[in-house]
RNA sequence: GCCUUGGUGGCGGAAUUGGUAUACGCGCUAGCUUCAGGAGCUAGUUCCAGUAAUGGAUUGAGGGUUCAAAUCCCUCCCAAGGCACCA
């Protein structure tokens, strides 16, 4: 036999496995398919490293054992090759990034097919490839048609020494995550995705998909939803003199202007009655709007600045006391009371969550208490702890509880009652109009001799109800926790009544909880302790101070609240989102390009609208009507309404206008009664807007008349069916006056029509103009016209309309698609970005010279290119047709192999990653491009490895020196070796150190695999050897089962114990032999196939058949029966597996040893567990 | 502070539907083999006491439930990773 030589093995088979293209798959659909999906590698100057390969390996294992299975697998690979490392080491080397890529992936590529993954290489491709990045800027253009991408001035984190614009989630600790370097604030247009706008469903998805439980935690509290209430607070002028007139009439009596509100988002209304003050964050617009009105803005404005200095510098110093500045010369109204409370503004309140801007609960929250402390405000308690349940006859009190501390042995002071062996704080009622302070100092006098000094309340009452043994009744107290300090150490004789009813003692703050004998008692010193008189908890409350919320629970009242604030419509449910648009742009060179041209002509027609439909913020109903006449209706081409129809209907549902079928009875007509019923549907009022295009205008008039209903603003595009003074007669339109009259239902009108319509529209455009006034626009052409609904701009700029009416600004406008893609990277020598910190292709000239798409005037390209996200978070769709150059995938194709059904990769990708490409997936579900059949998640199974960790548990660094290099393995001892360590070295989903030394062990076990010839005799057929027997089953069932389970490090350790029990035989089968190579070839491939050869097989061992285990064989028939007594171990007998209770029990009784341990007690109990032990009880 | 994961021999770890704690591997010890070995084979290896039989202790700490707890419950400590004033 010669000896195992892996570097000779291991060459051999990735040839033949290349050769015989044994992993290329092809949509089979008489086979049950499988998608296994690793993350695809980023090519870096480093090579691959041991983390890839064991999340490759896993999933390598995984793929091969479902081919054993008789699947069709698809296990791809493919390169994510764009990203600033690329750049930089290529400006470094002083080579072009398209080089460095080509290299890296050479090197890559190598060292994959070394490590002999079943990847099916024929589907892989970069995502620097032109064929590729084509589609993901196609994906760009397709956001941007559906109103998901908007260029906007963000304020974002600029890495001064990367020289570009980071997300959020890229700063660490204030610096950047890549570099190290400073991160600053700026202020750029930056191309944003409205991933927001998916929050909810990115949450409620996750239902329907297999992901680690702490996969989906990561997501859904990325994500970060809460509800609760927005709340409208009023701004008047008001005297600056907050203790004098907190809680009293308003001091100057001013009708709050519209402007001069400060909306909140608050989780908790219920604790409106609360809220005590206001705070606003250094960024609210307040400050600068309220400039005139504020008194001390100079103090402000000083505090704004060193808030700002704190933001770039130390934003991340979270134990920073808090700071604030109270505008003086303005005051809010709590509009539950009405009364006048202080604004402030300090840097703990986040301009970026929520409005920036809250109302302070002192009693109900940390933060607020931290603060009122520190600026001495007002505390108004509405949330009581209760303790017990009330009781009939139960007799009410109101009490302090004396909290003593001594400083100086941080020590309680407590009473222990000797009759009824309580202890307790000092407590007692209060008398007269003392007040808790002057009771509690009096009551520890009485009780114990101190004298004391009250120093502050703990917090708010507590309501307990118990039974007083003491004094034989039910009570109902409302306690008061009071903190003392002691005035001196001295203590009085008492009197010999009190003396004998109770002691004094002192003990420290584990000793005193532990000790308290009633839970309603310890409230006092739990807060002392925590530092935080704050009550947050309201698990067992009632409301209190909040008029008609008193007596409800928190739960109750929030629900009555958020109902009264609508009622009273000064507020309204609201959710919020901690989750943050996507931040989609680099101002670096290697990226893919961002298909956009800017037409300047564009921009400036574009603002005309913006300021037309500018601060109309409400309901907007589009009212679109085609044709008025069904003769006319029959010219029109078919084709123009079956594109027209779905993409209404989309977009009308998108601004929550129900839409049914009913809105088109028929093929051809718009009819009036249909659109009527939507008109009934909605709440229309001053605050609608009303849309409609050609004979919807009709609709829109003769509905205003009809009922006596005024709207905020009409927008008319391309009226046309307006005739002179009457409404246009036909079988679907009553006549009815078109005169000046009309104006009483509306606030403001604007009525657009474009230069390219006919002179019937321009005309009818212009009628209402003169009849009704308002403002009218003219476009030109391109504008408003749907002969083409796919590409024509209307599309968009209805969608603009709708959504800038709901949302405020428009920025986009000018912002043209490129349909030439892909818009191809140019090639360029000067890497360095611009000092503005623009991308380097702003100084290309040539390249960014262009046409405007839509007016042919002159335009300028987007000279940002994308993250390397973009390319990364759609790339699984595409390995199922990768070289499709016609669509973005063929969607028979995409039904076939998608969702993918296995996706394993880093905890560190199970965040960002996972979220935008879970998020980019629903959008391409949406438009239709991932067909409906593959499921509205694109990954089944989600699954994270953890990482691999240098020797002796450090992350693994360059600059640390440890990091291992895989190939030096594959040479030393091969690639089997060195996937069975990296899959035995410990639980797959946990972080792991690398040990040098064990990497020698799996390489013995290989070669004890490989010497095993040597025992291995083709005359052995049967070879029934009882033990050999059940550890094969045995091992069957487990590596079976842990492989599913990702359990590869006792996987392995069970094929280990099947090795050492063949390793006894004197001769092995070769069913034996065969069936130990089958279970070891997912783990070691190359080995497998070279002993599947030798035993004389001619093809692949991959297609073999997973062998299944005889459950019979799984158990022996004899166990070792364990006997207790007294639950501890005292004897092993071995008995026959079907052994009876009675028996057992008889055998054990007899026992020498078992009779020894009784030494002739009766046992009270036995207890016999089936297979396994006999527990004796003494 | 919050979230997640974890804490078991000299080391990596196994066992968590409560039922023999320490499987499997590394390392170590002794012996065999070999000219030699950072090779191979055999035996041993949780700790303490004992030549041994055997006995006792032991799963981060403490308490509880149970015939029986690494596993369930309570309190606390420690480590790694993530989030971070989220209203």
């Amino acid at each position: 036999m010669i000896k195992y030589k892996p570097q000779e093995i291991e060459p051999k088979w990735q040839k033949i496995w290349d050769d015989q293209r044994v992993f290329r798959v092809r949509e089979d659909i008489n086979k049950k398919k499988f998608y296994g999906l690793i993350e695809f590698p980023y090519p870096s100057g480093d090579g691959l490293h041991t983390g890839h390969l064991r999340s490759n390996t896993a999933m390598d294992i995984i793929c091969r054992k479902r081919r054993m299975r008789g699947y069709n697998v698809l296990y791809p690979i493919g390169f994510d090759a764009f990203g600033l490392p690329t750049e930089n080491y290529a400006i470094k080397k002083k080579i072009k990034p398209q080089e460095a890529t080509a290299k890296n992936i050479a090197t890559f590529t190598k060292q994959l097919k070394e490590a002999g993954f079943s990847f099916d290489w024929s589907r892989s491709f970069s995502t620097t490839n032109e064929e590729y990045y084509k589609w993901t800027q196609w994906i760009f253009v397709q956001m941007f048609k559906h109103g998901l991408a908007e260029k906007k001035k963000e304020t974002i984190n600029w890495c001064t020494s990367c020289k570009i614009g980071l997300a959020n989630e890229e700063v660490v600790n204030g610096v950047c995550e890549r570099c190290g370097g400073e991160v600053v604030k700026k202020i750029k247009e930056q191309w944003v995705l409205k991933i927001t706008k998916y929050a909810d469903r990115l949450i409620e998805d996750l239902d329907t998909v297999n992901y680690l439980d702490r996969i989906k935690t990561q997501q859904v509290n990325w994500i970060g939803k809460s509800v609760g209430a927005e709340v409208v607070f009023s701004v008047i002028p008001g005297n600056s003199d907050i203790n004098e007139k907190s809680g009293g009439i308003p001091s100057v009596v001013a009708l709050p202007r519209d402007d001069d509100k400060l909306v909140v988002f608050t989780t908790r209304p219920d604790t409106l009655f609360g809220a005590t003050f206001m705070v606003v964050a250094p960024e609210h617009e307040l400050l600068t709007k309220l400039k005139m009105q504020i008194t001390n803005s100079k103090e402000i404005e000083e505090y704004i600045i060193e808030a700002q200095k704190k933001n770039e510098l130390e934003r991340t110093d979270l134990n920073k006391e808090k700071t604030g500045v109270e505008l003086k010369g303005i005051k809010a109204i709590n509009p539950v009371n009405n009364k006048e409370i202080p604004i402030f503004v300090a840097d703990y309140v986040m301009m970026s969550y929520g409005t920036g801007a809250i109302m302070a609960v002192p009693a109900h929250d940390e933060r607020d208490f931290e603060f009122a402390h520190k600026y001495s405000l007002p505390v108004v308690d509405v949330i009581r702890p209760v303790f017990g349940e009330p009781h009939d006859d139960e007799e009410s009190r109101r009490t302090i509880s004396a909290i003593v501390y001594n400083e100086k042995d941080e020590k309680f002071l407590l009473i222990k009652w000797k009759k009824f062996n309580w202890i307790a704080p000092v407590i007692g009622g209060i008398d007269g109009d003392e007040t808790p302070e002057q009771a509690a100092e009096r009551e520890v006098f009485e009780e114990t001799g101190y004298r004391v000094r009250a120093l502050e309340r703990l917090g708010g009452e507590v309501e307990s109800h118990f039974f007083a043994d003491n004094k034989n009744v039910w009570r109902e107290r409302f306690d008061q926790p009071v903190l003392l300090e002691l005035i001196d150490e001295n203590k009085e004789e008492l009197d010999e009544a009190e003396d004998v009813k109770h002691e004094v003692i002192w003990l420290d703050r584990n000793e005193a909880i532990k000790q308290m004998t009633h839970s309603y008692n310890t409230i006092g010193i739990e807060r002392f302790l925590r530092k935080n008189y704050a009550f947050v908890d309201t698990a067992f409350s009632v409301m209190v101070n909040s008029e008609f919320l008193n007596g409800l629970k928190p739960s109750e009242a929030i629900i009555k609240m958020t109902k009264w604030l609508e009622e009273k419509n000064i507020g309204k449910k609201q959710i919020q989102y901690k989750l943050h648009d996507w931040i989609f742009s680099r101002q670096r060179y290697w990226g893919e390009p961002i298909p956009m041209v800017y037409c300047e002509k564009c921009a400036e027609e574009s603002e005309l609208i913006e300021n037309a439909i500018k601060k109309s913020n409400k309901n907007c109903i589009i009212v679109h009507g085609s044709n008025t006449s069904e003769e006319e209706a029959k010219e029109e081409p078919a084709e123009n309404l079956r594109h027209w129809k779905p993409w209404l209907k989309e977009n009308l549902e998108k601004t929550g206008i129900k839409t049914s079928n009913e809105l088109y009875p028929n093929d051809w007509m718009p009819d009036y009664e249909a659109w009527k019923s939507v008109f009934e549907k909605n709440e229309i009022n001053e605050n609608t807007i009303l849309i409609g295009h050609s004979a919807g205008t009709a609709f829109i008039l003769r509905w205003l008349v009809e009922n006596k209903k005024k709207v905020g603003k009409v927008i008319l595009l391309a009226p046309s069916i307006i005739k002179s003074g009457k409404y246009e007669s036909d079988s679907h339109l009553k006549d009815f006056e078109f005169d000046s009259s009309l104006k009483n239902y509306f606030n403001d009108l604007v009525v657009f029509y474009s230069d390219n319509d006919d002179e019937y529209i321009i005309n009818s455009a212009k009628k209402v103009h003169e009849t009704l006034g308002g403002e009218i626009i003219e476009f030109h052409k391109g504008h408003f016209v749907f002969d083409d609904m796919g590409t024509n701009e209307f599309p968009e700029l209805l969608n603009k309309i709708i959504e800038e009416s709901n949302m405020g600004e428009i920025l986009n406008y000018g912002w043209h698609v490129d349909e030439n893609l892909p818009i191809v990277l140019p090639d360029i020598d000067d890497y360095l970005p611009t000092d503005e910190g623009d991308s380097p292709l702003a100084k290309v000239e040539s390249w960014i010279k262009t046409k405007c798409p839509v007016c042919g005037g002159e335009a300028r390209r987007e000279t940002d290119v994308m993250p390397n996200w973009a390319g990364s978070n759609w790339y699984f769709i595409r390995y199922t047709d990768p070289k499709n150059n016609k669509q973005m995938v063929d969607p028979e194709r995409a039904k076939y192999w998608l969702p993918v059904d296995w996706y394993n990769g880093g905890m560190e990708h199970t965040t960002l990653h996972l979220l935008y490409s879970r998020f980019v997936w629903k959008f391409l579900y949406d438009i239709g491009a991932v067909p409906k059949e593959c499921g509205v998640e694109p990954y089944a199974k989600r699954t994270a490895h953890g990482m691999i960790l240098g020797e002796g548990g450090v992350k693994m660094s360059k600059s640390k020196g440890n990091v291992i290099n895989p190939d030096e393995y594959v040479k030393k001892y091969g690639a089997d070796t060195l996937r069975i360590y990296e899959m035995f070295m410990g639980p797959f989903d946990q972080p792991i150190a690398w040990e040098d030394k064990s990497v020698n062990g799996m390489y013995r076990f290989l070669n004890r695999v490989w010497n095993l010839q040597e025992k291995f005799n083709t005359q052995t057929t049967e070879h029934k050897n009882g033990n050999l027997e059940i550890i094969l089953n045995q091992t069957i069932k487990k590596v079976g089962e842990d492989i599913e389970e990702m359990k590869f490090n006792t996987a392995v350790s069970q094929l280990m114990i099947l090795l050492n029990e063949l390793e006894k035989q004197e001769e092995i089968s070769i069913i034996h032999y065969s069936l130990f190579i089958i279970l070891l070839s997912p783990f070691a491939p190359h080995i497998a196939e070279e002993l599947w050869q030798i035993l004389g097989h001619e093809k692949s061992i991959t297609f073999e058949n997973w062998p299944e285990y005889d459950p019979q064989l799984i158990q022996a028939d004899e166990f070792e029966l364990v006997v207790q007594i007294n639950g501890k171990v005292r004897e092993k007998i071995l008995v026959p597996t079907e052994i009876s209770e009675a028996e057992v029990k008889k055998l054990v009784l007899e026992n020498e040893k078992v009779l020894r341990w009784l030494n002739g007690q009766e046992p009270k109990k036995i207890i016999y567990i089936k297979g396994k032990l006999v527990s004796i009880v003494l």
